[in-house]
DNA sequence: ACGAGTTAGATTGTGCACAACTTAGTTGTC
DNA sequence: GACAACTAAGTTGTGCACAATCTAACTCGT
């Protein structure tokens, strides 16, 4: 009797409600967060996964050798996107001039992108604007600290179904 | 000299490193949520914003008087979502059988959304999948409970910017 | 009752995501 | 060294997201 009421069978169930779901609560603030790096990337003229893209060329640009340049599948490792959402995002990026792509000479099936000044001009004022928005943001930096620890946790447990 | 290395200004600097971005991590683990969905949504023939919608869906035909339906802005409302996205999506998921849309009848600007037997026959096997999929996540029950709690804390401050 | 202002959806255009497929280059085996 | 198997990008097609704009319907003040 307390599963049902008038409306019928399983109706008094919530479980599935949207408020209880994790899904939803990543959908939204995952777009939430997005949103709030509008504002930032519209100065930029660059979208949120460019943005991401520059990440890991402005890491790689200042961690790797000069002569080890980035692959479209080492972004997409680091991303988890495809050279179906990478490619043309490439291109995009090659022709507003924030990176370059040429075929690999070793191995002619990949491609190289490379930061062009332009692209490298940008971290500066992504650096900065990102240090400004996390203080005005009124949630503590050991509380972000633990959520994305825990959305790690979390992300790693879905990539790997354990008997699925 | 701690700031700097051989490379230049800020090379340094892993304050932007991929693997340090909230942003990046929430990113990645609601694209992952969606794929581990996947299976799912494929046998019921929806794609996942489709799926967010019979939510609320199911929820609104749980609680709500049948009087009194649910508009696209109610939906829009609840899922953070507009009608640029949900109007295209709701026409598929009618063209599917699994909704009708109707305008009001006291106000012909709203477009009314109501759930048809076939919409509302998915609710059963979706939820039966969940939890089992609950169960096969080795990830205890309390851990996802305050990681949701915990991103909806993040969305409200992410909605209310302070004094930007 | 009538026009300014508002509201609800729909429309248009761009850029992801991602599945599925294609193409071209490379590797391993014999 | 030929050829099957594999790999890296690119291509194609669908469906979101979302900004910007449009249109029709409603509200309200006078």
């Amino acid at each position: 009797m307390s599963q049902t009421s008038a409306h019928g069978p399983d109706s008094g169930d919530t479980t599935l409600n949207l408020d209880r779901q994790l899904c939803f609560a990543l959908y939204a603030t995952s777009r939430a967060m997005t949103k709030a790096y509008q504002p930032m990337l519209r100065t930029l003229g660059i979208t949120y996964p460019q943005y991401l893209v520059l990440l890991v060329l402005w890491q790689w640009d200042s961690e790797q050798r000069d002569c080890d340049l980035c692959s479209v599948s080492a972004l997409g490792e680091q991303l988890m996107l495809d050279s179906g959402t990478l490619t043309p995002l490439l291109k995009r990026m090659e022709q507003q001039g924030h990176v370059s792509r040429r075929r690999g000479i070793l191995d002619e099936r990949v491609t190289l992108v490379q930061l062009t000044d332009s692209g490298r001009s940008l971290r500066a004022r992504a650096s900065s604007w990102r240090s400004s928005a996390l203080e005005s943001l009124a949630v503590p930096q050991h509380r972000l600290a633990d959520l994305r620890k825990e959305l790690w946790f979390l992300l790693d447990h879905l990539q790997s179904p354990p008997s699925k």
